[in-house]
DNA sequence: ATCCCCATGTAATTTGTTACATGATTGA
DNA sequence: TCAATCATGTAACAAATTACATGGGGAT
C-alpha cells in the first residue's frame, strides 16, 4: 500500500483537498505513515487520471482554486481490493537504533543527547495522541481507535525502555583507533 | 545515516564480505534496518572508492573471489562524524496500521487474517531475538545489547496490544457503497 | 533430482524527499 | 512587522527494491 492508496482511503471519510490530506497525514497518520506535498499532489493526480476520484474545483480569491476530491465507485473497488492483502508490512528504519549499535565508538554526552532527542520525539507523539483524544473520537471507526491505541502502546514501551536502560550507555568510548 | 554508513559501522567489528554483511542485516539488524544485496554491494563499492574501506580479494574455486573489506582510518573518521548527529530518526512505515485504519471497509475474516499475519511476523522477530541470545552476547558492546532489548520491548508491546484489542475489530463491515 | 548455500554484481524501476515557485489573508 | 495559514504544484535528486545474470558444491 502506497501513498496513493492511503489518500484514497482517507477520502472514504468525505471529500478533501490535497492540503486537507496533508494535515491528516501530519496529525492522525503521522506516527506510522508520513507523506509530504511532493507525494500527495502527484498521488491525487494519478487517482484522478484513473477515475478513482473526481475533482471539483472551487474558485477562491487570492489563493489557488481549492480542489475537492471525492472517491468514485471505481475508486472504492480499487481500495477494497488493496485492503484484501492479508500481509501488509510494518517497516521500521531506525537511524536511532543503528546509531546506538555503535555507541561504544561515541562520546558519553553524545549518546545521552541522542537519547534525549529520541525521548523528546516520543513526547511529541504522546502530545499528538492527547490532542486527538481531546478532540473526541467517539464517532471514529474501531480500526482507527485500534491504530491510535497501538501507537500509544508502542510509544509508551519505547519511552519506558529508554528511561530504564539508558544508564547502561553512560560509559566512556572504547577508542581503539588504528589497533587492528 | 544510510546503508553505506551502517555497512561501515558493521566493519568496525572486523573485516567482512558483502555476503557476510547481508547475513548480519538479516539477523541482528533486520528488525530495524533492512538492506539487500542491491544496496549493500553498491555501498561497499562507494566506500572503497572513497578509501573508507580497503578490499582484499581472496581467490576461491568454483565461486567468485571473496572480497574482504576492512575499515580504514579515514573510514573510521567518517563514521565517527556520522555518529555525531544527535538527531537520528526512527521512521515507521506501516501498511499494517494503514490497513487497520480502514478496517470498517473490510470483511471480518480479512481483518483477523491481517492481525494473525502480523502476530506471526512478531513471532519471527521474537525467535530471532532468542537465537541471538542463545549464541551468547556477553562480549557484545552495551549499545548492541540496548538495541536488542529495545526490539524485544517493542515487539512484546505490539504483541500484547494486538492480542488484547483484536476483539474490538471482530465486527461486520459498514458497507456504505454508493451512499454519498 | 532438487534445493539451499555460497558469492558476486548490474540495470531498470519504483518511490519518495527536497527544493523551488507563487502569493493573499489573518492574527499576534 | 512577522509568522502562520491557506493553497497549488513541478523538477531535480536521492535511495532503495526488484529483477536479471552466473554458477559450483553439498545435503536430502
Amino acid at each position: 500500500m502506497d501513498v496513493k492508496t492511503v489518500c484514497l482511503g482517507m477520502l472514504t471519510d468525505g471529500p478533501a483537498s490535497g492540503y486537507d490530506l496533508k494535515k491528516e497525514f501530519e496529525s492522525s497518520f503521522g506516527h506510522f505513515f508520513a507523506a509530504g506535498y511532493g507525494s500527495i499532489y502527484p498521488a491525487l493526480s494519478w487517482l484522478a487520471d484513473h477515475q478513482y476520484v473526481s475533482c471539483e474545483e472551487i474558485p477562491q480569491e487570492g489563493k489557488p482554486d481549492r480542489k475537492l476530491y471525492r472517491i468514485t465507485e471505481e475508486g472504492r473497488q480499487f481500495l477494497l481490493k488493496a485492503l484484501k492483502n492479508t500481509k501488509p508490512c510494518h517497516k521500521i528504519r531506525s537511524e536511532f537504533l543503528a546509531t546506538m549499535c555503535f555507541a561504544h565508538l561515541m562520546e558519553r554526552e553524545n549518546i545521552q543527547a541522542v537519547l534525549d532527542h529520541r525521548l523528546s520525539e516520543i513526547g511529541r507523539y504522546k502530545e499528538l495522541f492527547r490532542n486527538i483524544e481531546q478532540e473526541g473520537m467517539s464517532d471514529w471507526p474501531e480500526g482507527a481507535k485500534f491504530v491510535l491505541g497501538f501507537g500509544k502502546a508502542v510509544a509508551a514501551a519505547m519511552e519506558t525502555y529508554i528511561k530504564e536502560n539508558r544508564h547502561a550507555l553512560a560509559t566512556e568510548p572504547t577508542a581503539k583507533t588504528a589497533a587492528g
